[in-house]
DNA sequence: TCCTTATTGAAAAATATTATCAATAAGGAA
DNA sequence: TTCCTTATTGATAATATTTTTCAATAAGGA
């Protein structure tokens, strides 16, 4: 379901700025924090506000159509997500973030940590980090 | 090995403000940020300021002597990290954070996306969300 | 105890985020 | 299409967070 149709279904407006913001995560290839959305979108003569930019984050997050993805260093960032679950690699150069699908490779360590600590784990927070393969090209370049 | 040694070794100063970033940490069962480390210093009524917060932090995570701990919300706090490859498990009421060891349970996981994406995976950030038995306990009381 | 200098803390600057509110435009109704 | 209602916007201000600057201090070896 795309964004125009979310929107319509909870009775909310499918504004220009929500579009624009939404566009820009479309094109981008790595995660984008709130600021850098709207250098963006001044880059694209696109007339939004900054605030605008958060609220739509906050918008996208509660649809589940963005993602926050955290970096090494830097806190965070957003990508679009695709429906369903998933998690995200990140390259530690280009940062392009790609996403992945954990399937049951973790339920074993799952179970196992519910036994050992007594919690009752709900959910998780997986990222790998890495180098992507045209990066791994460019390095051999420079061997 | 302690704090005081590892200050040694580099070369660097066993200080005041150093001794109670880390004091504070070791007191602490849930991740504290900047702000909260600084708050809790105030309360005992140990005279350092925000600045030193900042700066002993970034150093003793070069030392790796703390870990960064994202929240479900909230960005980031940090707490004690102990020697080795750890994991933290964060409980989503009392936000106590313990530690796990991941073991080998992701080599498979980790494997198979290095396959599917052509990734060179380096590292990886897991945290697990959850409910702690102590409340696990409450939440049965109010039942 | 003295000296060197890494470290500190106060204040200012830079950056990031949230709240306020009158003006605007989205989108259904006529 | 045009009109109306009101959700949404963007400018501004207010907060919060983080980093920089720099003279004063104190850690720790000589």
């Amino acid at each position: 379901m795309n964004l125009q149709k979310k929107l319509n279904q909870a009775g909310l407006r499918h504004t220009h700025a929500r579009q624009v913001v939404m566009s820009i995560l479309e094109e981008a290839t790595i995660p984008l924090s709130p600021q850098s959305i709207y250098q963006r979108s001044l880059e694209k003569n696109e007339d939004i506000g900054l605030v605008s930019v958060y609220r739509t984050l906050e918008l996208l997050d509660e649809f589940s159509l963005i993602r926050r993805v955290h970096g090494r260093e830097d806190c965070h960032g957003y990508v679009l997500a695709s429906p369903g679950h998933h998690h995200h690699l990140v390259c530690r150069e280009c940062e392009k973030a790609v996403e992945f699908t954990g399937g049951d490779d973790l339920s074993g360590l799952l179970n196992r940590i519910q036994q050992e600590t007594g919690f009752e784990v709900e959910g998780h927070l997986l990222q790998l980090f890495g180098l992507c393969p045209e990066c791994q090209k460019g390095k051999e370049n420079h061997a």
